[in-house]
DNA sequence: CGGAGATATTTTAAGTCTAAAGTATCTCGC
DNA sequence: GCGAGATACTTTAGACTTAAAATATCTCCG
């Protein structure tokens, strides 16, 4: 191990055995999403120049195409998959149509709300970064083997539940 | 399971059973990470107007004086232990030095670098703030037994190490 | 000693994010 | 029909965040 691991993220050194393990879990959970999420926003810098919630956005866009939804998505269900605030996919919406890697279309039906659906630039951006952004999150998780991660996929459902409980 | 937990943090949904281990796991880190974030974030202003920042500011100061650390702890210390850049602390610092929750003091010995302490004060307002948080965190991970607490901080120990693998 | 890097921090510019208030539109009961 | 809420979104104000450039100081070799 490097020097650069024994320092990174050291937001939860000090708890020894001191039990807290709801508490010394947070922030080694904390720890590694910021550890992983670093590496990702800067490779997508480096790479394609694009920066992760706009990446993010052209994601949950391609994920709802592949799906079937040929509509694209409203700015509510996008906030919603994005977990950000409604406020903030309009700023994010905003400069990708300006890329034209997005359009926002009205909507007849409901003239309230707008669907957003990827160009044909857009979903080709999108495929170019997909695989190198699989391979960076490979690579994060190459410590873990097919066990590791069914058991961590496993742990983080019941937290997901746990924590998403009595949230409005 | 309300309605509510059915929608939240669907950041992963659509990849079935389609393998993608890696992937998936990540998604579902993330959306852990930012349920129990946002839980915690909004707790912190409903009950003592503070932001998650400025809480994580005066809670590693603490951890170091309860090291040990008379002294305080350099920008550049604060900076690496929150993982955030330098720039940021520069702010974020200001702000409790303002609210006297914080003093920052020059040092003789390196003139470059600035040692911040918490003030008797801010002592007092973050031990107020400890035991909430704590309970809020155990509330978030309450899903989870003693075993399943002890398995995934097994795992994210091997995660951070792999992810943190090679990052200068 | 003197200056060439190294180091610690701040500044800057731009982007992200939130909560809350505001706007527009829809729905539904009467 | 029509108005009272509900809903979808945008705007606003303020805080956080980063990368990169700028500043200040230190270290250490020659």
């Amino acid at each position: 191990m490097s020097l650069a691991n024994e320092r990174a993220g050291d937001r939860e050194q000090g708890h020894e055995n001191s039990q807290h393990l709801q508490l010394r879990a947070w922030l080694r959970l904390l720890t590694c999403a910021n550890l992983v999420e670093r590496r990702v926003r800067a490779n997508l810098r480096e790479s394609f120049d694009i920066t992760l919630p706009r990446f993010d956005v052209l994601s949950q866009l391609a994920r709802a195409e592949s799906q079937g939804n040929v509509d694209g998505l409203t700015m509510g269900e996008l906030s919603q998959r994005m977990m950000v605030s409604a406020g903030n996919v309009t700023g994010l919406v905003e400069g990708l149509v300006a890329d034209r890697l997005i359009v926002r279309m009205a909507q007849a039906k409901d003239r309230r709300s707008a669907r957003v659906k990827l160009t044909p630039k857009g979903l080709r951006a999108f495929e170019a970064m997909l695989g190198p952004h699989e391979s960076w999150i490979d690579a994060a998780f190459s410590g873990l083997d097919e066990a590791d991660l069914k058991r961590l996929l496993a742990l983080l459902a019941k937290l997901k539940i746990s924590a998403a409980g009595a949230t409005p």
